[in-house]
DNA sequence: ATCTTTACTTTGACTATCAAACTAAATAAT
DNA sequence: ATTATTTAGTTTGATAGTCAAAGTAAAGAT
């Protein structure tokens, strides 16, 4: 099935790009940076972690994590907190703000998956749910 | 069906999530910057544009896309051409070497695709296909 | 004809990024 | 135990990416 997968490559390829042209259009001029809000996403939709594991899920350096957190820490969306095992980690959590920060952009999220789901039937809706939930897991 | 919504967009932040961190990786230290390798999948992917579509695409100003342009043209990834028909705008296409490029990383995403979809039997697959089709049509 | 909108460019201020050098803690090797 | 190596995070200097605002020129509307 040498179609398929080149099909399907190209369409989770087409997904990837709308999906960050519609989070940039969504973020631009709302006060907060893209690299921001990517952050306070993955806090909120994770939990607290590491600056190495956060880095790694951003997809950046920890020199370049260091300075955003210290930006983020000084507006108020995240602080650090000592790792009680490993005295080298820091661990890093939204604050109160973060989270509102969180929420209101995880509404915006909630609203296009609506739409772009509107054709589907909730047994196809649960059918591509599970699909995510294996592809995410084979990542 | 709130309940599957709510999980559905979080898988689907999810994915983009590690999309966005495998890109990342994947890119870094290899000679292009992760928005030259963007501007590449898209015009790849999508064929010569204007430049205003293409900012679109990319969730960038049109500001910002004639500075990216500019040294994407020195480097000889892209050229610029004319456009007949409407003399305001003008057309962005990938040059010889924009297109090896193109090719080269697709050949990742190619893999990586196959990774993800390892536990997918042939039905599932094409299943997937068409409910990726679809949800990009309704974006 | 003139006004308005649209496509692109330019510029100045700011933000994001990396790579490399550094500190300190944890782990491995001897 | 000591020493060497790896790991987590920070700092810094250079470069690249970004926006908003102002400017130019063409297209479309009145």
């Amino acid at each position: 099935m040498k179609q398929v997968d080149d099909q399907l490559s190209h369409e989770i390829v087409e997904f990837y790009e709308k999906l960050s042209s519609w989070e940039a259009s969504v973020v631009r001029g709302k006060g907060h940076s893209l690299a921001q809000i990517h952050t306070v996403e993955i806090l909120g939709a994770n939990g607290t972690m590491r600056m190495k594991e956060l880095a790694e899920k951003l997809g950046i350096t920890t020199g370049t994590l260091t300075v955003q957190i210290n930006k983020m820490v000084n507006l108020g969306l995240v602080e650090r907190m000592a790792h009680e095992q490993d005295k080298r980690s820091i661990l890093v959590q939204l604050t109160t703000k973060g989270y509102e920060v969180y929420h209101e952009h995880d509404q915006l999220h909630h609203q296009l998956t609506h739409q772009i789901t509107e054709t589907f039937s909730d047994i196809e809706r649960s059918q591509l749910l599970m699909f995510f939930q294996r592809i995410n897991q084979g990542f």
